[in-house]
DNA sequence: TGAATTTGACCGTC
DNA sequence: GACGGTCAAATTCA
């Protein structure tokens, strides 16, 4: 095979994966799609990676396989199939794709308590401010996320408060959706650094998000396994336009000014949708498990490879420490 | 100067 | 009464 040809047949793959790009993010909220998706994906990049060197060895003069195909052929014809086979995996999960977190007896209603119309709470209704009228959570609407970073989910966080936790070590930083009110979205989330060395942030998320808006555009980026620095990073993103020159909005900035502080390895500017170079490594020498696989709350635009856990009112998902497999092909791989 | 964060106070739940 | 979640005035930031 020509070296123009596997050109053209590469620019396929990219096609392929720019389709992909423009699936909704909600097609990608399903764990199992996801771990296909990825799986497939990581595939795809093996037998990339398998032409690559069958190029530089010899590439004008190629071998012929039984199919009379060369190599190289068989070798894009595998790519291409592996992210045909990552589309489809998305369109299928497409009608399976349960809310994780159902939005049910929301504590809020049109950007007020709902205890304000019912009057369980806030009976000093004379009173001039409204301080502390609230109805505590209810703890089975609840996705919690450990990482080993302050992790940035694509939306726009408001911090709201800060406490002391009975028993820890740092406060817990209270965020909401900076469209509570314009869109009504009623997201909230408690920030916890749990744990100083190795850092480890305890996320616990409330209530999905309702408004339109990311902050910041999809993106994973996947640490190259085979580099120590972030110029080799693989940039997923998930949104039709592709923004090179992306820079965080202020809100994101604001907010993530303690993670730069915490963790000078996060200054890029790119969100925090990481699949870690031993994870990847994970992937593709089907070793050791990973410690697990994770897709955020919100609207599932997160993937981290951080322990994950979710519950909600109607199923419950509990993915901590829980080890996943699937076969792809001849291979076995473990989440 | 507007927006975001900080921080002390308030209040419901346990 | 302790604890945790939220509010909102004060403060800080861009």
């Amino acid at each position: 095979m020509r070296k123009k040809e596997v050109t053209t047949r590469l620019s396929r793959v990219f096609i392929v994966l720019s389709t992909w790009s423009t699936c909704s993010e909600a097609d990608l909220m399903n764990h199992h799609t996801i771990f296909r998706v990825i799986g497939e994906l990581i595939r795809g990049r093996k037998f990339a990676q398998q032409l690559e060197a069958l190029l530089r060895k010899s590439p004008e003069t190629d071998d012929i396989d039984g199919s009379g195909m060369t190599s190289a052929q068989v070798l894009v014809n595998k790519i291409l199939d592996s992210y045909n086979q990552s589309l489809s995996n998305i369109s299928s999960g497409e009608s399976d794709v349960v809310s994780e977190v159902p939005a049910v007896d929301s504590p809020f209603l049109d950007g007020r308590r709902k205890s304000d119309d019912s009057g369980e709470s806030c009976k000093t209704s004379v009173r001039k401010d409204r301080r502390g009228c609230y109805k505590r959570r209810r703890t089975s609407e609840t996705c919690i996320r450990e990482t080993s970073t302050w992790i940035d989910d694509g939306h726009a966080w408001r911090k709201y408060g800060q406490k002391p936790i009975l028993n820890a070590t740092h406060p817990r930083s209270y965020f909401r959706c900076t469209h509570r009110f314009d869109q009504r979205c009623q997201a909230t989330k408690h920030v916890q650094k749990i744990q100083d060395d190795p850092p480890k942030f305890r996320t616990t998320y409330y209530d999905n998000h309702t408004c339109n808006n990311l902050s910041k555009s999809s993106q994973v980026i996947i640490m190259d396994p085979t580099a120590g620095d972030n110029s080799s990073k693989i940039i997923w993103n998930f949104e039709s336009q592709i923004k090179p020159d992306y820079e965080p909005n202020d809100q994101v900035k604001q907010e993530n000014k303690e993670q730069v502080q915490d963790f000078p390895h996060n200054k890029s500017g790119w969100p925090d949708y990481i699949i870690s170079p031993d994870h990847l490594t994970t992937f593709d020498q089907t070793s050791g498990p990973l410690t697990a696989f994770s897709s955020g709350s919100d609207r599932g635009d997160v993937i981290s490879s951080d322990i994950y856990s979710c519950t909600a009112s109607t199923h419950s998902m509990e993915m901590d420490h829980m080890i996943v497999g699937s076969v792809f092909g001849d291979e076995f791989l473990e989440y």
